[in-house]
DNA sequence: TAGAAACTACCAAACGTTTGGTAGGCCACA
DNA sequence: TGTGGCCTACCAAACGTTTGGTAGTTTCTA
């Protein structure tokens, strides 16, 4: 909660922690497992957190925020619609690719979280959702989309970037950057050839 | 994995499971969660199982059959390859809206099957993502679709409707129908308006 | 009267956390 | 230039509880 500066002992826990939260699940990693990981005592590491459930308020609130600070300002901008869906999308899936352990954590450890920080986190993902809705809505306020339901099809492309991070393998041939047009296309452009429009 | 008629118990503590596994997580219930969810003592719930995973296997692997009987038929059907993604999205769908926590479960806890199972269930998911795959491979190549990686967008596709199981709700508005229609329209059509086709 | 269903009692291991203590470095003060 | 006080970093051991699972026995029912 509190900026302490860098404690690098500290940031070396962290990052032993989402390896393992991904790997193994929150409650199936233990705190000896941690331990072991960063090479000191169980009762160690005490010294720096206070409850294991620290570690995964940290990491949560860590990815959440790097997807906010990502796509919040696209949001902001004054591009098209259009425009602005794709430079989200594509903000979203390079936040995916650099921290693929950290996003897959906040999806499936919320439950594992206590309620009141579960919704404090939910409250930001409702605030994360809120920006592709939004976009949506502009695009079909102005005219640029057609008629659609911006809650759905907000949910419908966040589903598609957030299921992401469980198949991106960066060893592929593929880049972040590369399905982010890829995924932009089908959303914007859709699957059925129209031989008005992108001619062929 | 024998199959054993129906067993009433049995499947009350199936069903418990699901429940448990979907709102805690497999590690964080236990096997006293799950006797007093169906009203024995813990000892004795050893009398319909082996061991608490063979409860989250039984769980996933029909879950995967559920999807894997309604899909199937689909996408060996010889309609037009719009026509079978839109019938595929809503069969997933309506299998999604049916049993929630199942497909909840399915996909979060993978991770905590023993490796042997997990390989299986891997390849039963392959041949499942496979069935988006050449429906996609099948429209581009006829040319019903316009150019596109069949791979990335039946991931893309599958990654919508598998997100779907985290924020469907029963009791609100729309019908797994509708959101099932909204998304075909979204992957076969796109947001962009185009004048020349579904004028308006 | 056999078998299914459930009980009680127990196990060894693991759990997250707390405790009391130690080793070494830094810093102010005499 | 020592030295006492405080800090960070960590250890070893123990805490009480819970874990998944087993054994042997009793109760219900067809």
């Amino acid at each position: 909660m509190a900026e302490a500066g860098i404690r690098p002992k500290h940031e070396e826990l962290l990052a032993a922690a989402v390896r393992l939260f991904r790997q193994k699940g929150y409650h199936d990693t233990s705190m000896q497992d941690l331990a072991e990981a960063v090479g000191i005592q169980r009762g160690s590491l005490y010294h720096y957190i206070e409850a294991k459930e620290d570690l995964l308020w940290d990491i949560m609130d860590r990815a959440m925020r790097r997807l906010l600070d990502a796509v919040e300002p696209v949001a902001a901008s004054s591009a098209p619609a259009s425009e602005k869906l794709r430079r989200a999308v594509q903000a979203h899936l390079a936040v995916a690719a650099e921290h693929r352990d950290e996003l897959v954590v906040l999806h499936v450890e919320l439950k594992s979280l206590s309620a009141r920080r579960r919704e404090r986190m939910l409250a930001l993902r409702d605030r994360y959702e809120g920006l592709f809705r939004g976009m949506v809505e502009e695009g079909v306020r102005t005219g640029e989309f057609r008629a659609a339901d911006p809650k759905t099809v907000g949910l419908a492309i966040l589903g598609a970037c957030n299921w992401f991070t469980t198949w991106f393998r960066p060893e592929g041939p593929l880049s972040a950057a590369d399905f982010a047009r890829a995924f932009a296309d089908l959303f914007l452009e859709g699957l059925v050839r129209s031989p008005q429009r992108q001619g062929g």
